[in-house]
DNA sequence: GCCGTAGTACGTCAGCTGTCAAACTACGAG
DNA sequence: CTCGTAGTTTGACAGCTGACGTACTACGGC
């Protein structure tokens, strides 16, 4: 086993983008999935915090892992370990520093598309 | 400059969706690639409709084309021909009737950011 | 110490994406 | 009719994407 037992309290290291290494065209290629945008729904429904287990999607443990992993890559969540659950929240103020009005944008979207087409 | 009158609608038939068909993960993935969101950003600071030659970009025609396409196909763009050329206008008024203020936050957000970082 | 829960890593897979060159079609001009 | 311009089509190709199962690690509770 290598020794890597430095791995510190609440804490295996998970890289985030800083506020000018976010871009536009990662953001947009991030919501441009459905399950993610789903994800980013929750989030921005929940106001607070969710552990990746709080959000039902559909997909099995890696593709969920996947998609989260994408979403903090791109820039549009932060993710920290809280004890065994990872808890995810959306990066509201860097995108709205960014991109202002963007993200309410897309959810206000989301939200008339869903009512739009019910189901598909 | 050509008549407007007999814009021959050849055996040439472009299939664009109706705004109802307007997906928001297709107009986002559109959005997320450097090439269509210049073609987007050029149509919208032109006001009128432009040929494709006028948009210049740096791929081959081939490539171009099917740029073109795929914003077309997700409800981006309107095409049509007039004689040899292919002219292409944004379509406003469906964006902002289904996703209102998607379109500016998105070009606003690209200025911005092609301020931020200049050239790369 | 052992177990269960939460999430990761890895390998695989089909399908899509962006790119190009080359050959082609459609139209207008001369 | 012939030529040039504008764009399309086709086929190829490397690379990415989203999906999965399985095996694994990390932490908290018993």
């Amino acid at each position: 086993m290598p020794s890597a037992s430095s791995t510190a309290a609440t804490g295996r290291a998970l890289s985030h983008p800083a506020r000018d290494e976010i871009r536009l065209a990662s953001v947009l290629h991030a919501l441009a999935d459905p399950v993610r945008l789903c994800v980013v729904r929750t989030l921005a429904a929940a106001a607070t915090e969710l552990a990746c287990c709080d959000i039902e999607l559909d997909v099995s443990k890696s593709t969920s892992t996947h998609h989260f992993r994408v979403l903090r890559e791109a820039g549009v969540i932060a993710q920290c370990y809280r004890g065994t659950a990872k808890m995810n929240a959306l990066r509201r103020d860097d995108l709205e520093a960014l991109f202002p009005g963007l993200l309410r944008c897309v959810l206000a979207a989301a939200e008339r598309e869903g009512h739009r087409v019910g189901d598909e």
